[in-house]
DNA sequence: CCATGATGTGACCAGGTGGTCATACTATTC
DNA sequence: GAATAGTATGACCACCTGGTCACATCATGG
């Protein structure tokens, strides 16, 4: 994505480009609060206290600015469940549960935004935004759930006998998707006011109400399984 | 909401001002496409086919205009909804089951979205900005499901032992909005590619995935009742 | 047929946008 | 120290935005 320039000198100080940091620190706070569209080019300047000019050398236009702050949240995700997935292997449950592992797909969900809460901020932002320059291609390359992750998982789930069969697995991953997606939302923003505070509860609710949901993904909203008869809704 | 002038005149043709609907209508359609802060007064001129000074005299700037649009909106889904609740009550159904009066909520929100696509898209677009001018007064207003629809339903579902009780009123709320709003979305536009190209599908798959969705919800994703053991996920 | 007041019109405004470029600066080399 | 090449700068550009206003047009009442 444009070859940051400067990069060629290397007067021993600032290796990785100081002022290139600078540029993305600022601008990854104004595409979070602002999207991409809303972002202002005179405002990253400003906060980067540095002159236009510069930023234009460091980075071709908006979109190649904004392509290279995306790639290096996909970097960042990448890395993320590429840990969690050690993390896994060195516990016991590798390959376990379909429930244990989408509950762990939840939590890594959750940790990686207290960890990058801003670039979190702007993958929903593009997500939510229409016409962000290269928007298909750059979500392809996140996808956090839905089909290429949950697909084979739910059609394991389904051969093994953990998930239903009487229901196709696009219903599946579509009702998984949207409550996990949704949880997420809400623990990064306060989305539109459904969110059940959860940004503001402590880490042992949290991890509650991720059990709770999980349950009533499992079982239903029905208590125990005494249902059976009348399936037509 | 500003008085829409010209109704004072009446030269009986033209009685509900032919231009203001005009006006309204490019709006709605601009809107739609490009929510509140993309779209541009000038291209609402220039397809409602008018002068820029004719458009400030019926509304006095864009955030009245659309305003007034976005209150139209709230007026559809009231009346959409009086119309359903009618319905129901000529059914035999009315205080039915749980999940037949969900299911009822959902249809009703595909009827309203067949009927008025334009309409739904602003309210989604709303939903999504982050800085519509009044965003939360005009959403405060509708609210189609959350809390203020599904709280009291929940209750009651949980009171009549149709709901399970060992899940909090605010989690099934969650898991329910979550699900059917996301679905709607998907309906109303082919939503970041999860949307099982409901949007295509014809009348009578619709409702087969409606009924399993619903399946889901009240009996989960594993198969019949035979969980019980290890709760905590 | 004119006078009056409501309506319609588009050139125009200030302000903001992403992006450019001649210039100034600074570090390196000879 | 002079020459050279890499970098920093901010005034400036064309364009678009929401909004205005002096003027033209029109329908009406006298």
């Amino acid at each position: 994505m444009d070859i940051p320039p400067a990069l060629t000198r290397n007067t021993f100080s600032n290796l990785p480009s100081e002022k290139q940091e600078k540029i993305v620190a600022a601008a990854v706070r104004e595409f979070a609060r602002q999207g991409y569209r809303k972002a202002s080019m005179n405002t990253i300047v400003r906060e980067a206290g540095i002159a236009k000019g510069s930023l234009y050398q460091y980075f071709r236009n908006k979109e190649v600015l904004f392509c290279f702050i995306f790639e290096r949240f996909t970097l960042l995700v990448k890395k993320s469940v590429a840990e969690q997935g050690r993390a896994l292997e060195a516990g016991t449950d590798a390959g376990s549960d379909f429930f244990v592992q989408v509950r762990n797909v939840l939590l890594a969900g959750i940790a990686f935004i207290d960890l990058y809460p801003e670039y979190f901020q702007i993958y929903l932002k593009v997500l939510f935004e229409q016409d962000v320059p290269r928007r298909e291609e750059l979500l392809s390359q996140v996808r956090l759930f839905s089909r290429e992750y949950f697909g084979p998982l739910g059609q394991l789930g389904q051969k093994s006998g953990a998930i239903r069969r009487d229901v196709p697995l696009d219903v599946v991953i579509f009702v998984l998707d949207a409550t996990l997606d949704r949880f997420l939302q809400s623990y990064a923003q306060s989305y539109p006011d459904c969110g059940m505070g959860l940004a503001k509860t402590g880490r042992n609710e949290l991890l509650d109400r991720v059990n709770m949901i999980l349950r009533v993904l499992r079982e239903g909203l029905t208590g125990s399984g005494l249902h059976a008869i009348n399936h037509d809704v």
